[in-house]
DNA sequence: GATGAATGAGCTTTCATTCAT
DNA sequence: CATGAATGAAAGCTCATTCAT
């Protein structure tokens, strides 16, 4: 009858993912969080530190999950077949971690400047970690030659920003078709862009990103 | 006598801006601001409601400064000088309202759910008449031929993340650079792509979003 | 058209009495008095050192007014036509100042306990002093053989009970029929009793107040 | 475990009877009351919604115990017999209950025009209630024949302010013998009145109220 | 004298955290 | 291990009072 450990535990972590993304770290109580939790309150504190250790718990599952995700892809492949397979990735976790990835958006700038405290500090961490990924990702294909040359940390930056759009604005549409399905044409948007082929000349004779 | 009043009020509202981009809507105290602001506490609910239409009149005017900004791209170019505008227009109201920018980043999310209160429906709007202005824009682009056929739902958010993203990165490395110096960069990024012009061919097969 | 200093006195004075007629002292606002005398907020402290003082200002002079009802009535006469003159006063004062004595039935009690300040002694004074009055006033009655032999103090309370409550049932019941036709029948209640007479001998075996 | 919380329930209803009778509602501070209650500030509101329901609480249950005390009177008695246990009844629960009582007293009135809130429309109708019980009362002792024919609700109120008077005497004069001692004397006094029997004839020509 | 903008002490209420059971 | 009653620090907000104009 008496549920295992583990099982509290995660499923704690689900109701306070689930409050959390929905009405975000500071409006969500520690009662809500027991009560969806089906946990006394006392309890949650047996398993977590505190509320802020909940949140950071979380994440860095969260990142893992990412971070795993991003190494399964295979090193050998060229950088193209790779693009498309971190995109694929990322829309991937995206769409099957949902709250998750909501409370990523939420909550990934109202960290800032609490630098001194743990839970703050290691939010800047991840992000800067995901960031450095990208970059680094983007300076292999410059060097590949499959990029054009450019600041790689705004080109990073860009694809995030591409993609975790799309994300937001699927999960406001909550869309029922699946969010992979658009892999090829962020794919597309990112390397060719968004015009007609006849307006390629048009654009000439824009300069790159010094 | 009237001036005083108008020079407190925009103390306070400078003093909330610089709080609540940096540590939030609710990791703000009403203390906070009133100090920062060299204003007694009393003083702030002379010339607001309560702690959340102070947010809400920073949301507005910030808003609607954005509008007006929109509102002076001239209405008979073409598409393409059009769209090089908006991109230089939105990096211009970053580069000259960085807190109120990084506010509008940070509580972005934040608002969900909470659609029964004023501060929270209004801030939707807001979000929703900028993503409404983007996929007209973006379908305007795709009746005169200068897009490819696409969502443009997708499409203007996409463009949305790109400049997002990229005032994200420029306002915490704290670039010196001029933002709007990226102008022409994201404009090419947009339409055209970070391929080099090699791997063009390669991409042929990409489907566009149905 | 500046108003004579002596009418903006009692234009706050008249407001006041409204105010905390209707809505007691604590919940009435300063604002809301200076609003409703359509006076300066600072005004009233050129005119009151604070709030309680306005307050005790009106007390004190209804409580004068009162004391003035009760001399005028004339010194010569036999105790049972001073009291009807008496019961008459008082339905008098309570028709023609309406507010001061709702005034006074509400915050009658309020203050105990607040023997320390000013304010909660003056006003347990006066109530000390009519108490006083009353069971004078039963005293004589007493020696003149025009009452039956009872503890005075206790007499004065009854008479004072069935004047106050039968003006609280007329203030709530709002009658228009002037409160001073009253006074025979309060008389005559006070000295006779309310039972029919053929009950008087069956009454015949109480005892008086020891 | 159940014991305890309704042991703290109590404590916190105890010392807000006692601080609400001494120094009114309004200037009771629920500090005042978790510290009296030697409970902390916190749990006052485990147990009641919020400084309001404490209030209501009191003179709900209050309310209930004065109901009962007038439902033991017996029904098949006669009027006079009636009047006599009401009068009883009424001064015990004022004796058993002088807290409680004083508190009755003290707010009567500082609620009107507060009606449309849920705490100033409850104590209305309670007063209205007991004022109700006292009509009906004055109403079957003047078909009964045992009261002279006059306004039932006067003749209530007459009665309601002669028993509260005293017992506003009694409470304030601190005395030490028995509330329920008067009983008698106001019984005889509210039926055959003050007056020594020789001036019964001179009152004679008073009229009853029409 | 007259004003009302400015103030901060003090109020009610919330909620993360503790700890006896 | 599990609980939830108990707590008090800290929050948003009110309003009597002051004082520069």
């Amino acid at each position: 009858m008496e549920k295992m450990s583990t099982e509290k535990r995660s499923e704690i972590l689900d109701a306070a993912i689930k409050l959390f993304s929905e009405k975000g770290f500071e409006r969500t109580t520690v009662d809500e969080i027991a009560s969806k939790a089906n946990v006394g309150k006392g309890t949650i504190y047996l398993y977590f530190e505190n509320k802020e250790h909940i949140f950071l718990t979380i994440i860095e599952e969260g990142m893992s999950q990412l971070r795993r995700f991003f190494q399964q892809m295979s090193k050998e492949e060229n950088f193209l077949s790779l693009l498309r397979e971190l995109i694929f990735s990322y829309l991937k976790f995206a769409e099957d971690n949902r709250e998750i990835y909501r409370l990523f958006l939420k909550e990934r700038l109202a960290m800032r400047l609490f630098d001194e405290d743990t839970l703050g500090r290691r939010f800047m961490e991840m992000h800067h970690e995901l960031h450095q990924f990208m970059t680094e990702f983007m300076q292999r294909g410059m060097d590949e030659g499959a990029l054009r040359p450019a600041d790689p940390g705004y080109l990073g930056m860009a694809l995030n920003g591409i993609i975790s759009h799309t994300v937001f604005y699927w999960l406001f549409t909550n869309e029922q078709q699946p969010l992979t399905g658009l892999t090829d044409a962020l794919y597309r948007l990112f390397l060719t862009g968004a015009a007609n082929d006849f307006n390629l000349n048009i654009s000439g004779g824009v300069r790159d990103v010094s």
